[in-house]
DNA sequence: CAGATGCCCTGGGCGC
DNA sequence: TGCGCCCAGGGCATCT
């Protein structure tokens, strides 16, 4: 969504010149530095691994590194605009519009990192910073022989395993509820436990909810925190079938949605579905 | 190692 | 209306 974004509407522009205002926007790095390595950089086509958005820098031996975390945006915006409260980063570009960071909570972060090489165990482009992420869940290499292979032996729990960035990469809070409840399993199965049936239907689901999730444009919460580069929220919110739901029915049972706390974060999950 | 907890922050919603 | 609580698409450090 985000990315899609980027890539359709900043690819090949420059970076005429780069602001950091937010004290903590820019934190692996002096946020000087960052903005002398933007100035005049030409950026490539936008790139995503798990939460983090990339976007190649030049010949893309390094690249700009964007983490929206919880409550961050990135808004394409004309310069005459009113800068918004919690706006903390402006790159101007050569089409005459702005690419401002907007985040409230400022968890979100903007780092500049080099492209790894390549090689043995590491995929070319990724850069070193996001090593320890698993694989994308709607990459090839995520199959559901290779998820099988990977649940196996484990004593975690499969929601917080779903929500291991290590493990798998991209999917939160919302994202692991869904799909669950779509495999019909339990948040709190051990993930070493699943049948070789059960895992099928977790691989399907984990896939399907990411790719209508993507195809509505995500999930804006009532806080209107996720919106897209020109601040449109997403459609997949009203196609939650638990996240948010507690006490309404459950669309196949018809029971109650029930909620706890796992972890300090609200699971959603239907007890008769999600046995 | 798995798991729980606390923390980084601001803002919106709700109960009183 | 105002205040105090609880909650929020994430991730990391630190404990047990």
């Amino acid at each position: 969504m985000v990315r899609r974004g980027l890539e359709r509407e900043v690819t090949g522009r420059e970076i005429l010149s780069a602001a950091v205002t937010g004290a903590r926007t820019v934190r692996r790095q002096p946020a000087e530095a960052l903005v002398a390595r933007l100035r005049g950089a030409r950026l490539g086509a936008a790139g995503r691994i798990g939460k983090f958005l990339l976007l190649p820098l030049d010949d893309g031996t390094e690249m700009l590194v964007i983490h929206l975390r919880m409550s961050g945006q990135l808004l394409l915006t004309p310069p005459s605009w009113p800068v918004g409260p919690h706006t903390h980063a402006v790159l101007s570009l050569s089409d005459g519009r702005e690419l401002r960071f907007v985040d409230p909570r400022t968890f979100g972060e903007l780092f500049v990192a080099p492209a790894s090489p390549g090689g043995p165990g590491a995929s070319p482009g990724r850069p070193a910073a996001l090593a320890h992420l698993g694989p994308d869940p709607l990459s090839r290499q995520w199959s559901a022989a290779a998820l099988r292979r990977a649940l196996a032996g484990r004593t975690a729990r499969l929601k917080p395993l779903l929500m291991d960035q290590r493990f798998v990469a991209g999917i939160g809070n919302i994202y692991s509820d869904e799909a669950l409840f779509a495999a019909r399993l339990r948040f709190d199965r051990p993930a070493g436990s699943l049948s070789g049936e059960e895992v099928g239907r977790l691989h399907r689901a984990v896939r399907a909810t990411l790719r209508e999730a993507v195809r509505l444009r995500g999930s804006s919460l009532s806080d209107g925190q996720y919106v897209d580069l020109f601040g449109e929220p997403g459609g997949y919110q009203s196609r939650h079938r638990v996240y948010g739901r507690e006490g309404q029915p459950c669309p196949r049972c018809g029971g109650p949605v029930r909620r706890l706390s796992l972890g300090g974060r609200s699971t959603f999950f239907c007890e008769t579905c999600q046995p």
